[in-house]
DNA sequence: TATAAATAGTTTTAAGCGTGAACTAATTAC
DNA sequence: GTAATTAGTTCACGCTTAAAACTATTTATA
């Protein structure tokens, strides 16, 4: 209801952030800045100046020289040491927590498999306990602590920051996480599925211009995240994505869901050991590369099936980039060159325009890491969502 | 690429519309507009002084006494007569133009069938003729056009305004409609396909609040707009919501777009009578109100089919409204309970938060008036559009 | 009827913003 | 060594919003 009306003040962070967000891919001079920000070089001067004293930019060093008339550039960066950025990713086996500075760099990581924890209040002690033994162990500053990202299973409510209720994860029930953390960190606290943050992860350390990219986790069960440029899309609960229900079969077996032929049943790993009696999939992909029978068969089951469902989402979304990651991303061209070739055939979508399907590719990236990127994006976003209404 | 960064030019353009659009719904006085906007006082003042010097507002009168102390308050309200809209909109059957000025009155209206142009050019010169003529007749100045608004079935290209190449509808194939309107009448183009202008009168003019609605139209083909939070959303090609392909039946009929069993070939009139051999809607839908055999079986296989669809689009996109309208909007209660019905027991976002589904209940308003709407929405969201990246 | 209290709206003043023009700094081409 | 070119700074200016003191108008109360 109420607004947030700009004042000159909001004025100056906005433009302040426009900045950032330049300078977070690569540094530039501040001639660099005043054209691909828009604003008067005096501009550019008066603000990154302020930035330099606060220690958020910091003066790389001279460009190397251009063979060009004129003086030389200085680039200006992003000063990694301004603050840091904690991840915390809560997986059904383990949890992790891990930091980087805002710049990316890794400043702690470490996992612990769920199993021993036996109640919510030892997990969460161990993770308050830990990320505070940490944060002293590496000699950071506790005021330069910016923001915590926490990734879950869903479901979940991002905007008021708890988990709820997901099946086979007990640890976290109903847990109002972003509050415990807020109340002992006194930090901003970000909270977003797993496919989201591996989501932001491609938004913000691999694409360059996404326009609008599904990115789908396929593991117990298969989530979805769409990024429209550069923003994560979300329904009215923060809910949205959740391809795992798509109805692949109507007349297929009950799903938990209430419906009947759930993607879930028939596009996972279990589902596939299942019904064609697979141990591994590197043992499917590989025989499917090899062109035996069997193998194929069940490729083939998994293309028709998740392609289907991708099929719904292209032509829902009218997206233009889909990304696969989890159980999948292995040897995964074959896989996404398939998919693509379904999706091309069956959707009105594809008539009009392209669509790219990729493997995630970021097997290096561990997914306990992309739980830091919600704060990350937080902090540089910060200040940007003033309200028309 | 470029960034817009904020100057404080536009800073006062974004907040004068934050004022503009609180007073599109209702009449307010400054005291109000400053609670609800967040703007100081003397802001307000100063802002609505000038707003009321340049005609966009005016002093509507003194709020009646309300048995509080204090000063009566002076309501300001949007001064209708500041300019006006035009709609066009493309009917495969029909064109019709209309106009309304800024507060929703209606200037003109004219229905033509599209059987007595032969031609593009010939279609187009009519418009163009009728517009100028209109315009004329109803004693409208020209500067006070402050856009054109057209609705067109798709596929379009909405940002550039083309008409691509819809099917039975050859008419306008392929035609720059934005920039010729704009050539002819210099004023903005908003291009839209119908649900999308739809779904702007359900937030213009109906709703308060919504966050994430899904606007379905049933006619020849089935097309959905997602409105959230009063914004229309768009795919990467301002496609999206291609509702109508949206698989129902994996094994069925084969379908133009090249997948099978696609809703368009299930849940639309024709299809209906093609299957279970009814005459008109009204006759189905009073035999299954009746609760006569066959007619039952007909509605009970259209909520299944588009229910099916509905829970799609619900999982995906996390839905919290969906309004139906087009053929099935006659009695439409009956159909939109089962069809909820439907959803809550097929949906996981349903077991979350409720999920309403409503008929678009605006018979007396038709959808030609409808393509007023993109360019009202134009004009109260103008230079609000200032990009971050 | 007078007065206080409350609310609406205006005026004045101040602090802060981005900008453009004029400036200095540093480099290359000739 | 000089001119041309590019990078970056300084400063006056016009603009913004906001806070405070102000006027205007109403109701409650005595």
């Amino acid at each position: 209801m109420k607004s947030s009306p700009l004042n000159v003040a909001e004025l100056k962070n906005i433009n302040r952030h426009i900045i950032l967000e330049k300078l977070r891919l690569c540094p530039l001079s501040r001639a660099e800045l005043s054209v691909k920000t828009g604003l008067a070089k005096s501009s550019v001067t008066t603000l990154t100046n302020q930035m330099i004293d606060e220690g958020l930019l910091f003066e790389v060093g001279l460009a190397e020289k251009s063979n060009k008339a004129g003086r030389t550039r200085m680039l200006l960066g992003i000063n990694g040491d301004f603050g840091y950025v904690i991840g915390i990713n809560l997986h059904r086996t383990k949890i992790s927590i891990s930091a980087t500075n805002i710049v990316g760099k890794i400043l702690f990581e470490e996992i612990k498999p769920t199993s021993e924890f036996k109640n919510t209040s030892a997990a969460f002690d161990y993770i308050k306990g830990q990320i505070s033994h940490q944060i002293k162990n590496a000699g950071l500053d506790r005021k330069k602590l910016l923001g915590i990202g926490v990734s879950a299973p869903g479901p979940l409510d991002c905007e008021k920051g708890i988990i709820l209720t997901p099946p086979n994860f007990k640890l976290f029930n109903n847990f109002k996480i972003a509050d415990e953390l807020k109340a002992v960190f006194d930090c901003p606290v970000f909270l977003e599925n797993e496919a989201v943050t591996l989501a932001l992860y491609e938004h913000y350390c691999v694409e360059e211009q996404t326009n609008n990219t599904l990115f789908v986790t396929v593991s117990n069960g298969i989530g979805g995240a769409l990024i429209k440029n550069g923003e994560v899309y979300r329904g009215s609960h923060g809910i949205s994505g959740e391809l795992g229900h798509i109805t692949v079969d109507p007349n297929g077996e009950k799903c938990a869901c209430g419906n009947r032929g759930c993607l879930e049943q028939y596009a996972t790993l279990d589902a596939l050991k299942r019904r064609f009696g697979f141990v591994g999939y590197e043992e499917m992909i590989n025989g499917a590369i090899a062109g035996e029978e069997k193998p194929l068969l069940a490729m083939e089951f998994l293309i028709k099936t998740l392609g289907a469902a991708l099929v719904c989402a292209v032509n829902l979304f009218d997206l233009d980039k889909i990304i696969i990651s989890g159980e999948f991303d292995y040897k995964a061209d074959w896989l996404t060159a398939r998919l693509l070739e379904y999706i091309k055939s069956h959707s009105v979508i594809c008539s009009m325009h392209s669509v790219e399907v990729l493997p995630s590719g970021q097997r290096g990236f561990t997914a306990h890491l992309a739980a830091t990127l919600p704060a990350l994006n937080g902090f540089f976003k910060k200040s940007l969502n003033f309200d028309f209404k």
